[in-house]
DNA sequence: GAAATTTAGTTACAAATGAAACCAATCGAG
DNA sequence: CTCGATTGGTTTCATTTGTAACTAAATTTC
């Protein structure tokens, strides 16, 4: 039994009741493939040609836009925890892609930073990720553009509130 | 350096040069980061109340609204490469959610469906989720939504063609 | 100023995931 | 027929990830 306003075939409608559900009309599946579809082009990317993981690029990324950081200021950044946060950073010293420095107020805190490699793949890998990222919304025009990264903010927003997190 | 049309901290465009470059405004990451926050809310509901997985769920999901099918029917249906689709199989199987039916024509196929405890998940589950997905998307109007959805269908549609995917 | 608490970060262990090899049934060319 | 290729699905193994426990430094409390 369809409703009135859902007319069976039509995606573009959230279900509003048992007999309408679909996965492919409900929220999380949709965000949860497209997520998963371009992570993974990603991540092939950045593996084969930089031996690096998606959680070492967010470092690097964020070190690179940002500047140096402790790892709890890149874990609030990047929404990342703690220890995803360690592992990556753990990673890039041994690579040499980072480095930190004890901060000798607080031998606790260590400040990281990218290294010239660390730099060199920075500048590297941000047109390669810009222009995927270009490629993706190629379908999709400015205004479209940028009423989706707004619209994901918004979810994002609520979604925090909704998980009880130690972001 | 800013580009005129991309001034600092609206993170309503995308960045088009490495000064701009922010992982704020990286669809890539935007994607990844709610669809984590969103999965991980579900996931925790679905094994508290009902010990089943994602991938499990969605098996459930996909034999409850569209009916008994093969576990290579799923996987077209859901974009889950056939080991996850086993592996959930498996599981759902040993727990007496679903059943199996060997296609006598063809002895490699087997024809899932839900047995009455999968069938009584699934209608309790549904409207759960559905709660869950409305309050997340309930800081957007009906078009926004609609909208929404529409371009999500659209990048996953590119993303599907930018990955070489067994799916 | 010693004991309890909090904070920064790491380590250890279990569970989930991904890639590739594998098995078994069917198809298809010669 | 029958031998190679394809298809449907499972198993194996290595890597990733998630949770919890842990160390070490700093801060608070009494």
């Amino acid at each position: 039994m369809q409703s009135q306003d859902n007319p069976p075939g039509d995606a573009t409608h959230l279900a509003t009741s048992v007999e309408d559900f679909s996965l492919d009309t409900f929220l999380p599946y949709r965000l949860a493939l497209l997520s998963s579809l371009v992570s993974r082009g990603i991540q092939n990317i950045y593996a084969a040609e930089f031996d690096i993981s998606i959680s070492e690029w967010r470092l690097i990324a964020i070190l690179g836009s940002d500047g140096p950081m402790a790892a709890n200021d890149i874990r609030q950044r990047a929404a990342m925890d703690k220890v995803q946060v360690s592992r990556a950073a753990a990673k890039l010293l041994e690579a040499g892609h980072i480095r930190k420095q004890v901060d000798p107020g607080d031998r606790r805190r260590a400040t990281l930073f990218l290294s010239d490699s660390g730099e060199k793949i920075f500048n590297q890998i941000v047109p390669i990720a810009l222009e995927r990222e270009a490629f993706l919304s190629s379908s999709l025009s400015e205004k479209e553009k940028s009423n989706l990264i707004q619209l994901l903010e918004k979810l994002t927003k609520i979604a925090k509130e909704m998980t009880i997190t130690t972001y």
